[in-house]
DNA sequence: CTGGATCCCAAATGATACTG
DNA sequence: CAGTATCATTTGGGATCCAG
């Protein structure tokens, strides 16, 4: 850490401090956490029941190997999953949400449904954006 | 979809509907949109009320100028937040939320809500994992 | 004050090859 | 099958300078 004085933000004025900054940035972490390219899909996938390895990589399709292993690790980090290995031969590794990854799935889907809700809004508001950008 | 006599796999309980993979990728796409390090942090800044450029930029503290400005851009872009520009010198432009970017508080403000009840949870089992593979 | 343009570095992701 | 290791590429994001 730099030495110096380090900036304090002014406090919201009374009757704005619904929202904290500090409550912010936990939403902020969480959002960074789940909110990568791939996490949220292998959830969802989990939350219809234990999958292989293989399973997610078909489901999700185009998701690499790679960052099928680096997201479930990290999912298993943060708790949300577990992994169970088979020693069998071949091996087998199953995924489960664990019961902090189910209580999860209620936030996200209602952010699921959401964005089905709206996506098509976006998707118009993002052409009309788009159109003024290039008809301007 | 079609009905036939093939049995469906199990049922999510009721409350999570089924995740057809396809609204895997819408929802993963709007959380792709969303879930950047600093687009959520400006819709529960913006919904609080209307903010100036600057004044989101010191409340949000460690975002550059340029993140945000391309953080609003995108949000403009999705139909998230509208930006009000006065003429004045010096110029003043407000970003304010749109209808659409409202809706969107409530599950994020769940999604919220279970970060800040889970996050100590999380915690630890990021340690525990970290200790496992350190200690291991 | 707002924000575009540029340069540069770090992190994320993909492709491929290899291993138990 | 389920990874790990490595390399190449893409993307994110900060710093800085410049302009209306």
């Amino acid at each position: 850490m730099k030495p110096g004085r380090f900036s304090v933000p002014a406090f919201p004025p009374p009757g704005h401090e619904a929202l904290a900054p500090d409550r912010c940035r936990t939403v902020g972490n969480v959002l960074a956490r789940i909110g990568d390219k791939w996490s949220v899909l292998v959830i969802m996938q989990l939350g219809e029941g234990s999958r292989r390895f293989s399973e997610l990589r078909r489901a999700i399709g185009s998701i690499s190997q790679r960052m099928l292993t680096l997201t479930l690790r990290g999912l298993e980090r943060d708790g949300l999953i577990s992994r169970t290995i088979t020693p069998s031969i071949p091996p087998r590794v199953d995924y489960e949400l664990t019961e902090l990854g189910m209580s999860l799935r209620e936030p996200v889907t209602a952010l699921g449904r959401w964005a089905a809700s709206n996506h098509d809004r976006i998707a118009a508001a993002q052409v009309h954006f788009d159109r003024r950008d290039t008809t301007g």
